[in-house]
DNA sequence: GTCCGCACTTAGAATAAGTAAC
DNA sequence: GTTACTTATTCTAAGTGCGGAC
């Protein structure tokens, strides 16, 4: 049948796999769990710790107290200097205050929070004090209680089993909700989903869930709704559960079903950059770019909702500017929007005449804040994907491009005769082509500088180890060439292995240095992570001779375990 | 087509844990 | 043992894409 799956997976070093998955879109036959972990209640401040209002100490009602807390414990994030941020707290803050409170506190910027702050700031440090054990035990219990659920006859970890505490909403860029009170969430909000003949969750003494249903088309536990954006938070099993795992596998293997059409299919784009209609022109254009530039699919967002972000398909005239000539080269295009989470994409390519000429001609008449794409969006680009190849939509075009750009980078840069070091600083090289190319950047750690000078009077250091071991060897070489003994032999045999550990050692920082600078501003995690077929890891790792643990950490190991377990050194994507 | 609700993946930041240096 | 820094894990926001109602 082929719509069976079989998923093998090691667990528990017992060699584990399903088969006959249903076909009717039901997801698992049974499941149980304990239900999500509640954050603790609100516990009131002590009398010494003040909020003062325009110089004056004043004692908050709890409500009013807890609210004040979030921002307290925000004070020395950039977010307290925002306006929206600031403007969306006050407002949501005064709701929670007495009437009496209400006409008293009339401006943020009269309310000092100082003493707040640097309680808490206090008590984180008391937490980081405590004994190790001390955490572990109460956690691990937590854990083992509520962290696992049984799916079909296997216990499974769970992703997200505790319930988000309330704070203060922290939207990325210019989100116009910062700020914003995200309230408690209470067990009457709650919607448990578990197996009907499972024992339930219990509602926290004298309260009662929301609903439980019984719903195996889903693969959540528990669910609820936001309030701030409306939408709906789950808590789903672990990256490392049968049910993720599986979907996973199925993500590459369609994206290397792409692979075996991609061709025909970019022919067919440009072919349709000359069509007399304008809607497939500007389709055949968004997916150029999705796939040269691995850009996101881009849905329309609610205006004044969310912050404005875009992609492909939503990219509006001010975001890109064609130059018919530019550093030498022809037809360029220079892209700068604001993508997913407000990263800047930046980036100025060079294209072909053809898809120059297209631009050219969507740009006409139009507006900076006009859609460029204005006979497109992605449910029609997604629709004609489908037409090309089962389960094809814009997203697997930035999978497939990731991970053979992973693949074909590994071939290129990796040689067998390099040391593990070289190898691992080879495959971080190829692991940042595909963060490069699917804008994958973060902020450079804040310690970055330190730590780069750090390593510099390191290896400056190692240098200096490494002349002395050489001059130590060199001196050795001359005794044992005047005295000809077998002692001297031997001391001119370790100085060379000093001199051989050393300058490995050098070398090992060094890469390491080159590693780091090269990584400031650029994130691997979410690539490898989301991206890259783990098969080509494993596959390189068994080849070269890497232990797989230089390149995938043990949550990483978890999460991959099908790939580690079926893979062979002969693996392509 | 358009809108909306829903479920799921992808994302960087924040925080905790681990480790090396002192 | 403590501190300083690195790495792993957690957190939750922000995307994608599907399906159904109109």
């Amino acid at each position: 049948d082929k719509n069976c799956v079989i998923f093998y997976m090691h667990q528990d070093k017992h060699f584990r796999w399903e088969e006959e998955k249903c076909t009717d879109g039901s997801k698992w036959r049974f499941l149980e769990h304990k239900g999500p972990v509640f954050p603790p209640p609100y516990e009131p401040l002590p009398d010494r710790v003040r909020f003062h209002y325009d110089g004056k100490a004043m004692k908050l009602s709890p409500g009013a107290e807890e609210v004040a807390t979030f921002y307290a414990k925000m004070l020395d994030h950039e977010y307290t200097t925002k306006d929206i941020f600031r403007k969306n707290f006050f407002k949501d803050w005064r709701k929670e205050m007495t009437s009496e409170e209400k006409s008293k506190i009339t401006e943020l910027k009269k309310c000092d929070f100082t003493e707040m702050h640097e309680y808490f700031k206090a008590q984180s440090e008391a937490r980081k004090q405590m004994s190790k054990e001390e955490k572990q035990v109460k956690n691990e219990r937590i854990l083992q209680e509520y962290g696992y659920c049984v799916m079909d006859n296997h216990r499974e970890r769970i992703g997200n089993f505790r319930i988000e505490p309330p704070g203060l909403f922290r939207g990325r860029g210019d989100h116009p909700k910062m700020g914003k009170l995200k309230r408690r969430i209470r067990p009457e909000d709650i919607i448990i989903n578990c197996s009907k003949d499972s024992v339930h969750p219990k509602a926290p003494p004298g309260t009662r869930w929301k609903e439980v249903r019984h719903d195996n088309k889903v693969t959540w536990l528990v669910s609820w709704t936001e309030k701030i954006q409306g939408s709906i938070k789950y808590i789903m099993l672990n990256p490392s559960s049968r049910i993720k795992g599986e979907k996973d596998w199925q993500k590459y293997e369609t994206a290397r079903r792409l692979k075996k059409i991609v061709e025909r299919i970019r022919a067919q784009y440009r072919e349709d950059w000359r069509s007399k209609e304008m809607r497939i022109r500007q389709r055949a254009v968004a997916l150029y770019f999705i796939d040269k530039l691995a850009l996101r699919a881009g849905n329309e967002k609610d205006e004044g909702e969310t912050a404005d972000t875009v992609g492909c398909c939503s990219l509006r005239v001010e975001h890109i500017r064609l130059h018919p000539q530019m550093d030498g080269q022809d037809y360029v295009v220079e892209l700068d929007f604001p993508g997913k989470d407000s990263i800047r994409y930046y980036n100025k390519v060079s294209v072909e005449k053809r898809v120059f000429k297209n631009l050219q001609l969507f740009l006409e008449n139009k507006q900076a804040k006009d859609d460029l794409f204005d006979r497109l969006n992605t449910s029609i680009l997604n629709k004609h994907l489908q037409e090309l190849m089962d389960g094809l939509t814009a997203k697997v075009f930035r999978t497939y491009n990731a991970s053979i750009t992973l693949q074909q980078q590994l071939k290129e840069l990796t040689s067998s005769d390099d040391n593990i070091p070289e190898k691992i600083l080879s495959y971080n090289r190829a692991n940042r082509a595909v963060a490069v190319l699917c804008n994958h950047q973060r902020a450079p750690p804040k310690t970055f500088e330190k730590s780069m000078h750090n390593l510099q009077t390191k290896i400056d250091e190692k240098k200096k180890q490494l002349s002395a071991a050489k001059k130590e060897l060199k001196a050795a070489k001359a005794d044992a060439k005047t005295l000809r003994d077998e002692k001297s032999k031997r001391v001119v045999e370790t100085k060379k292995k000093a001199v051989q550990r050393i300058s490995e050692q050098l070398m090992k920082l060094e890469v390491q240095a080159t590693d780091r600078e090269e990584n400031k501003q650029i994130a691997l995690g979410t690539s490898k992570l989301n991206y890259l077929d783990p098969r080509i890891s494993v596959a390189w790792c068994k080849k070269l001779g890497v232990p797989i643990e230089k390149i995938y950490n043990k949550t990483q190991r978890e999460k991959f375990a099908w790939a580690i377990d079926m893979t062979d050194e002969d693996f392509e994507f």
